[in-house]
DNA sequence: GGGATTATTGAAAATCATTTTCGCTATTCA
DNA sequence: TGAATAGCGAAAATGATTTTCAATAATCCC
């Protein structure tokens, strides 16, 4: 009853979600469904905060505690439908998990907090013959560039 | 009186802190002075938190208080002294600054935690052209891989 | 489908790392 | 040296995240 024909068809994606959920003992519920329709309404490598969640859901009428939002990110994590990012700003991030391949990576402003998306293949290249050296199995990289944004170039010295 | 004569000779050292934070208006004290050591009596490239910098100092029978440690670090990367690194696990961790092109990278295992450093002079050129293509002003690159250390791997499934 | 089992939820309290406040001390500079 | 003030320590405050606990709801089994 909560599905809008607009939009395409969820009933299959949400089978996806209980799937993945139930294959390790989770439990599909609709809080954990409205958290995931998020990132996947965002573009693809969109990230998010669990206040940025709340606010979100608020903003579309739900009411849902922190406690729940930080529970669905680890589980989702666990489950690798999303991936922790850590940006800087002391707060988590988080984003659909993408095939490894297509890893982006982030710029970021260090005064605003701007964020920018890249993607470059040599950082999975790098990635994989590092850990291969060491003997680690991978499970995924983060590049991070840290600068100052165009913007606030004129406003600092 | 605290000068270990087997290290090479610290008075100078201690000079340059002074300089450093003199020129932009900061002060000189013992405490910093003895922060600084930690990092340089440690390996390059390895990395200390406030708390293990605490610890360390206790050990050797200083007493300083947290307050105290942060606010020299951050003074400390703001002079270009430290480094601040995001790895994980929910704190921040502080390393000598070296000279870009000498930046080293970190392997992390997600397990125990353990943190291996690498070079590649790959992820500086693909810093520096990705930060050049938006117009940021490129600060420094962090490149964190992120997988499961060889004695952790026998651990799991 | 109905009921037992137990994962999940929300609210509030608890943690943990970090930051701030404030009165006192110590560094800098004239 | 002495005035001005940055820095110190202790304790309280903050902000993000985690945990506790009683109530609720998803899953499983019959």
């Amino acid at each position: 009853m909560e599905h809008d024909p607009a939009l395409p068809d969820l009933s299959q994606e949400a089978d996806q979600l209980k799937t993945v959920l139930n294959k390790e003992g989770f439990r599909f519920t609709s809080q954990r469904q409205k958290i995931l329709d998020l990132f996947q309404a965002a573009a693809l490598g969109h990230h998010l905060s669990a206040e940025e969640i709340h606010q979100q859901l608020l903003d579309q009428g739900e009411k849902i505690s922190f406690s729940t939002i930080y529970r669905a990110l680890h589980v989702m994590v666990r489950l690798s439908l999303l991936q922790e990012l850590e940006l800087a700003e002391g707060r988590k991030y988080y984003e659909l998990n993408t095939p490894f391949m297509d890893q982006h990576h982030h710029l970021v402003c260090v005064h605003c907090g701007a964020v920018k998306e890249f993607e470059d293949a040599t950082m999975a290249q790098v990635g994989s013959s590092e850990s291969a050296a060491r003997g680690f199995s991978l499970l995924n990289c983060q590049f991070t560039v840290y600068g100052i944004c165009p913007s606030c170039q004129p406003l600092l010295g």
